[in-house]
DNA sequence: GCTACCTCTGACGTCAACGTCAGGTTTCTA
DNA sequence: TAGAAACCTGACGTTGACGTCAGAGGTAGC
């Protein structure tokens, strides 16, 4: 498929797949004229890049696990770097539960005050 | 205190705690000679400031439910919007969950593949 | 009162993941 | 075989949350 069906296949710009490709990202076949033809494979490849994005880890992280994830293959550096994204994401997950808490307890306040008109308790 | 102190309590960066007042997120009083100084429940306003910061929340949003917290009063477009907040915070923590999944996926293959010197199945 | 450290206000720099625009070529459709 | 729509390569612009630097003044311990 070309670019533009790739870009509303997964959601993504058209600007942001070239931009995958010049991190080294995402590759493609070229045509004669050099437009780029993709595989059916390549929608999945782009859901987890945005996927990995989502979990804050960056160009290069990515870059440096995607071998790995085609090949299945890991360098024990590798691997040690994989776990420590892991860890990262688990303590985002935490983060954002207490983040929740806490939101869920500023509109609790804020309901039952506007329910009552009394301010809530600070904190 | 002054800055540098609540700077080391918080584990934020000076320049972040003049940036948060500057966006109207901190107040300060101001001694004579014009340095900030803080009560102890600026530690905790930091906090919830860098626990909505770490949710996505832009500087504008949190300055729209800051009100909120510390009257605990909200408008119901006020209160619409923090349900947005959460609803997103709830999205996040979904799609980081399955990133964790999508971890653990390539984690066990590229140990196992490691162990057994095989390449793992695709995906 | 000296010294070391802290703080102040500007103001420009940074970084990542794209957005956007220009000027030209390719591909599809009627 | 037009003309629209998609594509190409640069290259500069954007945004948010700060980093960093300069030059000047404040503060605390001895």
């Amino acid at each position: 498929m070309r670019i533009g069906e790739l870009a509303e296949r997964t959601g993504v710009s058209v600007r942001a797949l070239r931009y995958y490709e010049e991190q080294g990202l995402l590759a493609s076949e070229r045509s004669g004229s050099g437009q780029r033809r993709y595989e059916d494979n390549a929608v999945a490849r782009v859901r987890l890049i945005q996927q990995l994005y989502g979990a804050g880890i960056s160009s290069a992280s990515i870059l440096e696990m995607l071998p790995c994830v085609v090949t299945g293959v890991a360098a024990p550096e590798v691997l040690s770097k994989l776990h420590g994204h892991r860890s990262s994401v688990v303590r985002q997950i935490e983060e954002l539960q207490e983040t929740l808490l806490q939101l869920d307890r500023v509109i609790a306040g804020a309901t039952t005050a506007y329910a009552t008109g009394k301010p809530c308790p600070p904190q």
